[in-house]
DNA sequence: GCATGCAAAATTGCATACAAGATAGCCAGA
DNA sequence: TCTGGCTATCTTGTATGCAATTTTGCATGC
């Protein structure tokens, strides 16, 4: 006998609708499929999604606890649409954060993950002279990760990278700018010197002009259209 | 006629069931009377609050959703009990955060808050040289708002109140000791120094060591009987 | 005495029904 | 024609009932 079962047996615990719905509803949000300022209607997501409006609006007010969408008591609920102080203050949060992580990294990166800083590193710097603004974008990711986890706080880390994720809609990746590839590897190049030789504060310095620069606190890096959308 | 309401109309929006078990349900929590590891039954809760269990699961989503509480698929809601790894990370996190809005408010704090500041800081000295504990804890925490409305990033600011509350229910408050009172104050007044004269890194330095110290970010601050009554 | 398996109870997840508030359209009056 | 207010409709908030899963208790066998 074999019975094979059917459905793969996934490791994580059995996810509920809500859950799922949650999931999708960030993704999709985040991705930049449903802009801000979209309305998010119950009866409409339920029947799109096969389900009762119960799961529906308890995936909605979690997303609501976590800011990205806006709650108003029998108004519906609405993509948030940042304003502009807020997404430069978000900005600042994040360089602050990734400057922290720098910093600590400097201090107590193990030596594994100072190796495999240096590996993609390198890698990097293929990329740059490639030109290849995709394959940098995310190895880029996998950088600034890297740093994450060496700060030894996952914490410090869980929260920067969800401060990342949540700016990304509004950012203007500039990697495409001619120059903005080899500005950026040298901006990286600060600071992997600074972590390797363990000095937190040249480290945290370098790390928030590079992030403060990718992602620069003024109005303008506000990707257009994203607020043209979200007026209805 | 007069008819006066007899509501009172207040300011905020009508107000859902759901919003005021949420809120209701975080002070408990973190006021301490709900300790970590203690079981939320939906029905129970429900029936405390004279309500159905419908909105009790919304205010246990969103609570969910802000990490007050752990929701696991059909086996209930427990508040959160922070590992003590967990616990020294966020009181690293928030003195980094601290440290930021120190530094932020060194560069661009208005003349009014740094009045305000000021004034702060000096009555706490009087509430030092007393040797009140209970008083001088109200004001230090107006003395750290006022820096966080300081660094003029709003966003920051919530994120610091937040994690410091957070943490509230675990810190353990050493103004009792003898000297700490005045120690701390003698912290506070490196911080107000670098503000003032607008140097961000000495202001940075100054509160990380204030914060640090004041929550150690070391498994023995943990309030003892935290963990114990986490235990069923 | 202890482990194992089954069944019943309890609890959570979801769907449906109803209530309350908000929005929109219409009609009356100026 | 425009304005004000009223009603109809729609959406959200809440309650209730049922389904699904977990847990508990007990019986049975070793």
């Amino acid at each position: 006998m074999d019975a094979a079962p059917r459905k793969i047996a996934l490791p994580g615990p059995p996810r509920t609708r809500a859950d799922r719905l949650r999931e999708d509803l960030a993704e999709e949000i985040l991705s930049g499929r449903i802009g801000p300022g979209v309305r998010l209607d119950e009866q409409g997501l339920a029947d799109r999604f096969g389900v009762s409006r119960t799961p529906v609006r308890e995936a909605l007010r979690q997303l609501a606890a976590t800011g990205l969408v806006e709650a108003r008591p029998h108004k519906g609920v609405v993509v948030t649409t940042p304003s502009p102080v807020a997404l430069a203050e978000s900005f600042e949060v994040m360089a602050e954060l990734e400057a922290a992580c720098a910093a600590l990294a400097a201090r107590r990166m193990p030596a594994g993950l100072r190796r495999t800083l240096a590996r993609v590193h390198g890698r990097l710097r293929t990329l740059a002279d490639a030109g290849d603004p995709e394959d940098y974008a995310a190895l880029n990711l996998e950088f600034h990760d890297t740093i994450w986890q060496g700060s030894g706080n996952a914490t410090l880390a869980a929260m920067t990278a969800d401060v990342r994720r949540r700016v990304g809609p509004f950012r203007r990746l500039q990697f495409r700018l001619s120059g903005r590839l080899q500005k950026s590897w040298e901006e990286h190049d600060a600071v992997v010197r600074a972590i390797l030789a363990g000095d937190p504060e040249t480290a945290r310095a370098a790390m928030r002009g590079h992030v403060g620069l990718v992602g620069d606190a003024s109005a303008d890096l506000v990707r257009p259209g994203a607020f043209l959308a979200a007026a209805k």
